[in-house]
DNA sequence: TTGACAAACGGAGCACCGCTCCGAATATAA
DNA sequence: TTATATTCGGAGCGGTGCTCCGTTTGTCAA
């Protein structure tokens, strides 16, 4: 790559990252040229999706994220094992508000930039889910699709303003579900 | 109400609940407009926000489902009546997509025209699963808010054209968590 | 029937968006 | 230094939400 493209880019991902941080997944991209200083076509030349600039962006997440299921695979307990990383999935597409649906299609859409990224998490928690399922302290009627549509749900849940209060107690309330070897005759109250 | 000025509303929303219905919450108001035969001022003043319209299209939804929820109130099994209730709740939001996204925010907007709608939908939901709770068949660490949440993010999944496959499973999944007197052994693959 | 006037209409206009396309500028290698 | 491939940048196109106001029209009283 030539050293200005290069600069170029590195100047791009920078600024994307701030932008988006604060305005979320939808962000302008215009506004993300011009305050990187550099024309709507060299964005496009180098991002040639908005996809493909979030991929950039979530790169480093998805492979600690990978990193995270690979050590927690080691775990005696799968089914904490299982829990803590969920909570580690959902907390990572909570990094930019507005991610979580690109993600979403671009599962189903091989040609998304996005496409890979989303199918190596999701392998990663199938194998989180099978190894608690095999040691039968997970709910066997569901696969990796269902535990990436529940994080998804939660995720987008907690993108939601008014429901971020209620984000984290039903996290808590959906992972009762995916888990069965919980105590839970009745569920008390909070504080109980 | 001027005679023109009625037979331009009801126009209008006619043709809303077609384009909607097609092309989704976030269709073009321009086309609705354009499509109704109508000038986009004319459109702007019978609904000054796309919360109006939108309201205006649900409102005999929402009125339904207050109807239904006062029926299953009699039921003998308040777990049933809550679950059935539930899933109408999800499918109504379903008629028009992207229209959970809106409702959620009105939840929290006393300004929205949405806001009542979303209320009297959350007090529906909190009377049935307040009678779940006191007969014990519904776990108490939720209140109407934890449903109305809930509700929204089946509708959000079953709204993302890859989940929609698993909606209706996840749907039992979330159900099986709001429940405790189901027997739970370990919910065997499907078939079982 | 005919005015007068409030009410309703409708679209031009503004600022923004995503995205493409191509002449101008520039880094690099000969 | 020069030639060339690479990169740049922004004008331009068609779309969006929304406002504003000159024009038209329904209505009702005279």
């Amino acid at each position: 790559m030539r050293a200005d493209a290069q600069k170029n880019y590195d100047q791009l991902l920078a600024v994307a990252r701030h932008v988006v941080t604060e305005q979320g997944a939808d962000a302008s991209l215009r506004d993300v040229a011009r305050k990187a200083g550099v024309g709507l076509g060299t964005l496009y030349r180098h991002f040639p999706t908005r996809e493909a600039l979030l991929e950039a962006l979530l790169r480093t997440k998805f492979d600690e994220l990978a990193q995270t299921a690979n050590e927690l695979e080691k775990w005696d307990d799968p089914g904490s094992a299982l829990v803590t990383w969920l909570r580690e999935a959902v907390a990572m597409t909570h990094t930019y508000s507005g991610a979580i649906a690109p993600m979403v299609a671009a599962i189903a859409d091989e040609g998304s930039a996005l496409h890979a990224s989303c199918v190596s998490l999701r392998a990663a928690g199938t194998r989180l889910l099978v190894r608690a399922q095999a040691e039968g302290v997970a709910r066997r009627d569901m696969d990796g699709n269902d535990l990436f549509a529940l994080i998804s749900a939660l995720a987008w849940l907690a993108d939601q303003p008014p429901l971020v209060p209620r984000a984290d107690h039903l996290f808590d309330v959906i992972s009762s579900a995916i888990l069965t070897d919980q105590r839970r005759p009745d569920h008390k109250p909070a504080g109980a």
